[in-house]
Parts: structure tokens; C-alpha cells; sequence
DNA sequence: TCTGTGACTAACC
DNA sequence: CGGTTAGCCACAG
């Protein structure tokens, strides 16, 4: 029941709203679930979206615009090659001009 | 209930 | 600049 998955739920409602071509950081969406703390906790949410497909998982990397989750897709270079798909630049798992694709939840949501 | 673990982050050495 | 330590919290066993 929603005892515990509700964190989740929220994580992937965001997820969701994050637009083509952007990314945001596990902590900036921690953050504005209002756990700031938790930000692990994104993570591991993503690591759970694999039931659900509406979840672009690729638009969500650390706070250093580095791809940390890379390897949790099926091909090694697949997270790239999906933000590359989207006009974002990456460069050795690094997300280049990363302030400027990146997706703040608070200014563009709240 | 306790323990281990993790797609984080910051601080420290 | 890279490795380690610590805090954080939710989930699985």
C-alpha cells in the first residue's frame, strides 16, 4: 500500500516532468520531495523504475552532471547515447554546459 | 529488530 | 586529484 511507496511515486512523478533535453540531479529532486537528505534515495527509486517505462532515467544524473547510473543501463554507453539523442553533449560520462541543460524542478514546477 | 546495501553528497586526507 | 569517511534514509533478507 502507500506506506512506503509514496516516495517513489513522487520521484517518478518528477521524473516524468522533466523535459526533453534536460536533466536534473538526484538531489535537486530529493530536495524538492523535501528530502534533501535522501538523495540516495532518488537513486534507488530510479533503480526501481524498471517497472516503469514513463521513467527517463537517463535524464537523471549527480549534481556533477556525471552520468553515475550509466552502468546500470543494458549498454554501456546506452545512457549517453539517449542524452546525446536529445541535444545534450556528454563527454567522458559528463554531462558538458551542465547549468545549462539542467532542469531545476523548483523554478520550473513550483 | 538488525544488518547490509546503494543510480548521493559533502567533507576530509 | 583520487581515495576514504561519514551522514543520510528506504528497502530486502
Amino acid at each position: 500500500m502507500e506506506t512506503s511507496g509514496n516516495f517513489f511515486e513522487k520521484v517518478y512523478e518528477v521524473a516524468k516532468q522533466i523535459p526533453f533535453g534536460r536533466v536534473t540531479s538526484y538531489g535537486a529532486i530529493a530536495k524538492y520531495l523535501g528530502a534533501a537528505k535522501s538523495a540516495r534515495m532518488v537513486g534507488w527509486a530510479m533503480n526501481a523504475s524498471h517497472n516503469n517505462a514513463d521513467i527517463p532515467a537517463h535524464r537523471v544524473v549527480n549534481r556533477n552532471g556525471l552520468l553515475t547510473g550509466k552502468f546500470h543501463f543494458d549498454g554501456t554507453n546506452l545512457m549517453q547515447q539517449l542524452l546525446e539523442n536529445e541535444g545534450i553533449v556528454v563527454k567522458e560520462n559528463q554531462i558538458q554546459n551542465f547549468q545549462n541543460v539542467f532542469w531545476d524542478p523548483f523554478k520550473e514546477l513550483l
